[in-house]
DNA sequence: CTGAAAGCGCTAACAC
DNA sequence: GTGTTAGCGCTTTCAG
C-alpha cells in the first residue's frame, strides 16, 4: 500500500491541500461542509501526516535526544521512565542513545544526534562531556543535564546534591566517634563517586582528619563480591558507602561470609535507591535520590526551553532524603 | 547559528549540489581535486547533513521504533542494551516508546509511529497487540515481536519457550513426588504468566492431576510481599514459580518471616533471571532468559527484513538455561 | 566526471 | 474561507 499523502486526501476531498493542512492542523478558519469533506477523506483514506516532513518544513521534529550510560541499571531505567512520562505529556518522542564504555564513541553518538535534528537533548552521564556540550551548542541544541550541577547558554541541569549527602552522613558517623569511613569506588559512576569522596573528605577535614580509604573495586557484581569477601578477612570499617545497590549488596554479602555482623560490627549506606534495596535481607539504608524524578523534572525543563527563552531556574537541585533500613543502626 | 546546509557547502566549494551529495554519500565518482575542495568546505563549515531531508527523500529514516512495557525492569533494560547495541552497528537509531499500562494509550503511540515513519519497529509486550500490528502492518511496516510465537507478512518473532521451560520444570518435580506445585500470578506480565501456567497445566495433566495453584498477588514488591507473608502462614508449597525476580523474593523473604525454610521445606524458582537472583540470599534458582541476546536477535532479524524480502526464519526461538542457585535443592 | 532540475510531503505566506 | 506557490534540505535521474 502506497502511503497516502496530503494530496492525496485532497484530490479525494475535491479541496487543495492548504485546506487540508489547515483541518489536520487545528486550525478553526476551515468550516462547515468543507472541513467535513476533508476529514471524510482523511478517515476513508487513513490518511496520517508524514512527520518527517512536517519536521522538514516546520525546522523542527518534536522529539527529543536522551542519552543514557546504560539501560540496564534500574536507576537509568527509571530516569528513561520519567522523561518518557512528561515527553508524552507533550507529545515529543524519545530517540534514545547509550554510551556504553569502549563501544560507542560518544562523539559518534553527538554527531548522530546533531544529524537527525532533535529539538533538545537530555544527558545523563556519569563522565562530564564538556567538548561534546560545546559542539552540541555550537548547533544551538538546547541542553539539559541530569545529575550535574552546570548551566550556560541553552544549558540547563537537574541534579542532587551527593556531595552533600555524603558530607551530612560523614559528619553524623564523625560526631558519634565512628571515624573509619570507607568509599567504594569504581568505573562506571565516575562523577558520582567523585562527589561522594569529596564529601567524605570535607567532613574529614572539618574534624581535622584526612580521608584516604578508598577501596577501589572491580567492575562487576561478581569480582567485587570476591574481592570484598577476601578484603574483608583482615579489614573492617565502621562505615561503607557505596553507590550503586549491586555494591551495598557484594559489601554485605561478603561481610556476612566472613562472619563481620551488619550493622552491629560494620554499617553499610547506598547512596542511589532501588527497589532492590529493601527486597535484599539486610535491607540496604540509603538515600532516596529520586531517579524517575530527575527524568521527569529535566524533560520538563526541556519542553521550557523550548517554548521560551527565558528559564527561571537553570541549576534545579533536588532534594534526597536519607533512608535508614537494617545496614544501619 | 544558522544550520549550514548542502548549498552552503556547494557555493563554498564552488560546485553544485549534486556533486556535494555525492561526496557525503560516499561516490566514488567524484574525484580528486573536486572531492578534496568539497570536503574541506564541509571540515571548514562543520556541515552536517540533515537527516530529517534525507529522510524524506529517501523514503527511509533510518530509525526504528522499539515498543516495551516498562524501562524499569531490569530485563527491560536488558532487551533495550541489546536492541541498541546492534541498532548501533547498522547506524540504526532507536525511538523508544512504552505502554505504561493506564497511561498511555497503546494506539496512540502506534498513531505515532505511523507519522514518524520509522523503518521497521521491534515490540516487546506482555499483551499480544493484534489490532495494533494489524494497523502497523496495513501502513507496511516491518515489525519483530519480542517473547511471542508469531508470524506473518512482514512480522518476524523472537522469543524464549516458557511454557515448556515450565513444563519440564514442573515434569521434574512430580515425577520425584512433589505434586504441590504454584504459580505466581500477577497482571504486569500477563502472557508469560498464560504460558506459565500452560506449561505446568501440561505437566499435571499428563501426570493424569489437575494444576489450580494459581497464587495471585498484588502488583508492587512491598504489597506482594505483605500479602505472601499473611498467605504463608497457612500455606506452604513443594514448588512456587515465580516470572520477576522481585516476585521470587518476596515469596523468599515471606518464607522466611514465616520460619519457612527455604529450599528445604519449599523451593523457589524464578523464571526470568537477573543479577540480583544470585545477590539475595538464598541465591534464587532461574532459568538464564537471555535478555540482552532476545533484544540483539531481533534487532538483527529486523536489519535482515530490511535489507531483503526474503527472510531464512520468521520465528527465531532462543533457548534458556535451567540455572540451579539456593532455592532449590 | 559534473551540473540542472524534479521531487520527497508538508507548511505558511500571500493572493483571490 | 480557500487556493497558489515558494520553500524546508537532500537525492537522483538525465544531460552534457
Amino acid at each position: 500500500m502506497k502511503r497516502v499523502t496530503i494530496y492525496d486526501v485532497a484530490k479525494d476531498a475535491g479541496v487543495s491541500l492548504a485546506t487540508v493542512s489547515r483541518v489536520i492542523n487545528g486550525s478553526d478558519v476551515v468550516k462547515g461542509p468543507t472541513r467535513d469533506k476533508v476529514e471524510a477523506a482523511i478517515e476513508k483514506l487513513g490518511y496520517k501526516p508524514n512527520a518527517i516532513a512536517q519536521g522538514l518544513a516546520l525546522q523542527k521534529t518534536t522529539t527529543i535526544g536522551l542519552v543514557i550510560p546504560e539501560a540496564s541499571f534500574t536507576y537509568t531505567g527509571q530516569i528513561i521512565n520519567g522523561v518518557i512520562a512528561v515527553a508524552g505529556m507533550y507529545n515529543y518522542n524519545i530517540m534514545l542513545h547509550t554510551t556504553t564504555e569502549g563501544v560507542t564513541d560518544i562523539s559518534d553518538i553527538i554527531e548522530t544526534i546533531i544529524k537527525s535534528h532533535v529539538d533538545g537533548v537530555v544527558i545523563y552521564n556519569d563522565k562530564i562531556l564538556v567538548d561534546e556540550m560545546d559542539t552540541l551548542s555550537k548547533y544551538n541544541i538546547p541542553i539539559v543535564i541530569i545529575g550535574n550541577k552546570m548551566s550556560g547558554h541553552n544549558i540547563c541541569s537537574v541534579y542532587v546534591d551527593i556531595e552533600k549527602a555524603v558530607y551530612e552522613l560523614s559528619m553524623k558517623y564523625l560526631s558519634n566517634g565512628k571515624k573509619d569511613i570507607a568509599i567504594i569506588q569504581d568505573r562506571k559512576n565516575e562523577y558520582a563517586i567523585s562527589q561522594m569522596i569529596k564529601g567524605v573528605t570535607r567532613a574529614y577535614k572539618e574534624k581535622g582528619m584526612e580521608f584516604n580509604n578508598y577501596l577501589e573495586i572491580p567492575e562487576s557484581y561478581r569480582t567485587s563480591y570476591n574481592y570484598l569477601k577476601d578484603y574483608l578477612k583482615d579489614h573492617k570499617h565502621d562505615l561503607i558507602i557505596a553507590n550503586r545497590d549491586s555494591q551495598a549488596m557484594a559489601v554485605c554479602n561478603a561481610a556476612k561470609e566472613n562472619g563481620i555482623e551488619i550493622p552491629k560490627e560494620m554499617e553499610v549506606v547506598c547512596v542511589i535507591d532501588t527497589k532492590y534495596n529493601s527486597m535484599v535481607r539486610p535491607q540496604i539504608s540509603s538515600f532516596a535520590i529520586p531517579s524517575y524524578d530527575l527524568g521527569m523534572v529535566s524533560m520538563r525543563v526541556m519542553t521550557k526551553m523550548l517554548q521560551s527563552d527565558e528559564i527561571d531556574e537553570d541549576e534545579i537541585e533536588l532534594s534526597y532524603l536519607f533512608t535508614p533500613r537494617q545496614s544501619t543502626k
